[in-house]
RNA sequence: GUCUCCAUCGUCUAGGGGUCUAGGACACCGGGUUUUCAUCCCGGCAACAGGGGUUCGAAUCCCCUUGGAGAUGCCA
């Protein structure tokens, strides 16, 4: 059967970069495999998902060349289908009804008693011995057990758990006497509901079920029974919750793999029962290490950067971001990090994938920007320069062939678009300097007066081309004794009021003769 | 608290018992590219969290400790 993975947002408006960073992954491990990405759009939410929030996933996933095959399947159309499979699962004698009042009753899916018989992974773990409070009485009916366990300083602190944990359940007073046996009780509790409160109880003792499954990043993941709850899968009014909506439509999908971030790993063993419990095949699953921000923590909306937008605002090329993010938590095995999209199809496998999470280094992202940036073809660079200073105030007007020669000098040292603010020198008297640069720069008095002698010659040039320039700057060099190419970041404070720039002969030749003078003035002064 | 998972330079990573005095990249610091900015090139700084095992030999396997993350919702 052939791979059908699928990306399966919550459309909230923003797109989140570690939900982005799974859809990648997905969508090289489809290419690789030349199976299908699917996309489900979960907006059972229908507060958050609007008709723009819907449009702006698109647009980012657009963005970044995630072609999805078939057509996108939107959740809230699949309700019915959900509710037939919690009915499904009534039927089967998986679900109880629980809640506060009679009016709001959900559907309480109850990890299944005859676990093993049902599904695959589900392993006897040999005689387990829980120590509990007995300053609370043991409950124990079909949703499970209550319990008080023993905190390390001896306190009582509540717990439940399903009632499957506890195969050949055996409850033990404080006298060591045995009081209660699930084994003789277990067909009049699923059957009739028959509840027993247990007092004085201090321990249980019981054969130790897990639950296990072979993560294709991860490796061998397992988790005990006696550690899950029974979960709700309709809510009291009626509508499905995330699990059985999720599993379902991993079902009508034909879902082969699933590949999603770590933060689910608890869900999959919950999910693995319900895909049994549907009598459907469970996919393979496969758990992402989550990424993290610079400062080590989760991305949260307010951090920044948290969402693509962001980083196609700040001007990051779409590819940059994509091969940036396949490179976290994943690498091809040599020492390749500038990979193209064929190149990265080619390498992707879930077994290289980590297992611990990573940090996004802002900074190296934009190094990788530069590379990308400095082999566009000019014209499109342009093009991008023209948007991203569209919306400076300098830039609204401007003369395209002298914007194109600016563009044409600033490409190899561009790492994002949006730093083409700092072009404004280019384009009109009002703009930013770096004064603690211009300070050092433009303190020493000979360099002062050979700026100011400088400015003579230049005005004295017949053509203010930029070997003249040079020719010029380098005999005011010779006139003050100033070492040949000191004299060059001086200049530069005067004339841009950065240290960085293009080559300043060239720039000056660019601005031309009375700004370059004029600017020289005003600094020599 | 309990459960699950994780742990190599500041960061992303290579590394599947010997070829590891641990390799690459970003950042940083030097130097070079007919004397500037950037690119490019060369060089430098810098890590196996700690402790026990197993083994002739451990970054690699096991255990413990510590640290981190996630989960413990009628959120998704």
């Amino acid at each position: 059967m052939s791979v059908r993975v699928r990306f399966a947002p919550s459309p909230t408006g923003q797109v989140h970069i570690g939900n982005i960073r799974a859809a990648i992954f997905n969508w090289l491990f489809a290419r690789h495999e030349g199976g299908s990405f699917l996309l489900r759009i979960e907006d059972t939410d229908q507060q958050r998902s609007t008709p723009e929030a819907i449009a702006t996933l698109l647009e980012v996933m657009q963005w970044l060349g995630l072609d999805f095959d078939e057509e996108a399947l939107y959740q809230s159309s699949q309700r019915q289908k959900h509710l037939q499979a919690a009915e499904k699962l009534r039927s089967l004698g998986h679900v109880y009804s629980d809640g506060p009042d009679a009016a709001s009753q959900a559907m309480v899916f109850r990890i299944p008693w005859q676990a093993e018989e049902l599904c695959e992974g589900i392993q006897e773990q040999g005689a387990m011995r829980m120590k509990i409070h007995p300053e609370q009485p043991v409950q124990i009916s079909h949703k499970g057990l209550r319990f008080a366990a023993v905190s390390k300083k001896g306190a009582a602190v509540p717990d439940s758990a399903c009632l499957a944990g506890f195969k050949n359940l055996q409850v033990y007073d404080s006298e060591g006497r045995q009081i209660f046996v699930l084994q003789e009780h277990i067909e009049e509790i699923l059957r009739d509901g028959r509840q027993f409160s247990l007092e004085n109880a201090v321990e249980l003792r019981f054969t130790r079920r897990s639950i296990s499954y072979v993560d294709q990043v991860k490796g061998e993941m397992s988790k005990p029974l006696d550690s899950m709850r029974d979960l709700v899968i309709v809510r009291g009014d009626g509508s499905p919750v995330f699990h059985p909506a999720n599993v379902v439509d991993d079902i009508s999908q034909a879902v082969t793999h699933i590949i999603r971030g770590d933060d689910h790993v608890e869900n999959s063993f919950r999910h693995l029962l319900l895909f049994a419990c549907l009598g459907a095949k469970p996919p393979v699953y496969a758990h992402l290490p989550m990424i993290v921000n610079a400062a080590g923590k989760p991305y949260s909306k307010r951090d920044g950067d948290a969402f693509v937008g962001e980083f196609r605002d700040k001007g990051f090329l779409p590819h940059t971001l994509f091969n940036y993010l396949s490179l976290l938590g994943w690498s091809p095995g040599d020492d390749r990090e500038k990979m193209s999209r064929e190149e990265l199809v080619q390498a992707f496998s879930l077994q290289r994938c980590l297992h611990s999470s990573a940090q996004v280094d802002i900074v190296k992202m934009g190094a990788l920007n530069a590379l990308y940036i400095a082999e566009m073809e000019p014209g499109e660079f342009v093009a991008q320069c023209r948007e991203f200073v569209q919306h400076l105030p300098w830039g609204k007007e401007l003369d395209e062939d002298y914007f194109a020669k600016v563009c044409a000098f600033m490409q190899s040292r561009l790492k994002r678009f949006v730093d083409v603010e700092q072009w404004q020198y280019f384009f009109g008297e009002d703009y930013q300097r770096d004064e603690k640069f211009c300070g050092k720069q433009l303190s020493d008095d000979n360099t002062l007066a050979a700026l100011k002698a400088l400015q003579e010659k230049l005005a004295a040039l017949p053509e203010f081309s930029a070997a003249n320039i040079e020719a010029s700057i380098h005999e005011a060099s010779d006139e003050f004794n100033i070492r040949r190419g000191r004299l060059n970041q001086p200049i530069r404070a005067a004339v841009t009021g950065i240290g960085t720039g293009a080559g300043i002969y060239e720039t000056l030749e660019l601005l031309g003769k009375e700004k370059s003078i004029a600017r020289l003035n005003l600094s020599a002064k």
